[in-house]
DNA sequence: CCACTACATCACGATATAGTAATACTCAAG
DNA sequence: CTTGAGTATTACTATATCGTGATGTAGTGG
């Protein structure tokens, strides 16, 4: 579709709804529990008793918080037979908190301790 | 489907410090205020009335969020007599939000195309 | 000094979400 | 069919935070 010619020098403006919807995917990277699971999952699928050990979270935890990253469609998983195997679907999301991390670091680069 | 583990491009890895640190600042702005008063500020500074009228928030939340914003290293602000105003101090958060949004369109499109 | 403006902060009720423990579901083996 | 393992879901409590209204504070003009 066309654009009507402007100076198109400001970037799109999201309606509140839209902001609602960024919002709401910033929200589901904003737990320490979730951001566990998605580094646990960066280097490959693994299926839930493993993310329980890897990240030290209870069982009915960490179900719930694979829900949430799942309806957000930031993992998907698979099942096979008796497990079910999590997989990050979306790589943008490491993307988004590698900027993040990017960010940290550089406010605390004297303070780097917390980094390996 | 799953998908293979990244080219092992990423070594760094968080302490538990650290993913907290990352959280809490998706969690800042994982508030439609907020971002919205990013928004806001994305054209240059504005004072808080400005941003009470831009945004239609009450002058109470204005203030609060961007006590917030500020804490969170992504505005600050000059006084200026009666006036403080604010801006945004860190460019990269809007990055992030641009980052997000694509994802959200992107996501967007792929669900409509099962909507026939 | 007084009053007014612009902004910050406090106190509070309402809502949301994390974590936990218990329970329910599902599949595979025997 | 029964059992048990691996996950998912539910019910619940505790905590955090939003939005609001009231109050506090700092500049400015009369």
């Amino acid at each position: 579709m066309p654009r009507p010619a402007r100076p198109a020098k400001r970037k799109k403006k999201l309606s509140d709804r839209g902001l609602q919807l960024v919002a709401r995917r910033f929200k589901v990277l904003s737990e320490p529990a979730r951001l566990k699971l998605l580094m646990a999952l960066e280097q490959g699928e693994q299926h839930v008793s493993a993310l329980i050990e890897l990240t030290g979270l209870t069982q009915g935890n960490v179900s719930k918080h694979l829900g949430i990253l799942m309806e957000a469609g930031m993992v998907d998983r698979r099942k096979q037979g008796l497990n079910a195997f999590y997989f990050i679907s979306d790589q943008q999301i490491l993307d988004l908190c590698d900027l993040m991390c990017a960010k940290l670091e550089q406010d605390f680069s004297k303070n780097s301790a917390h980094f390996r």
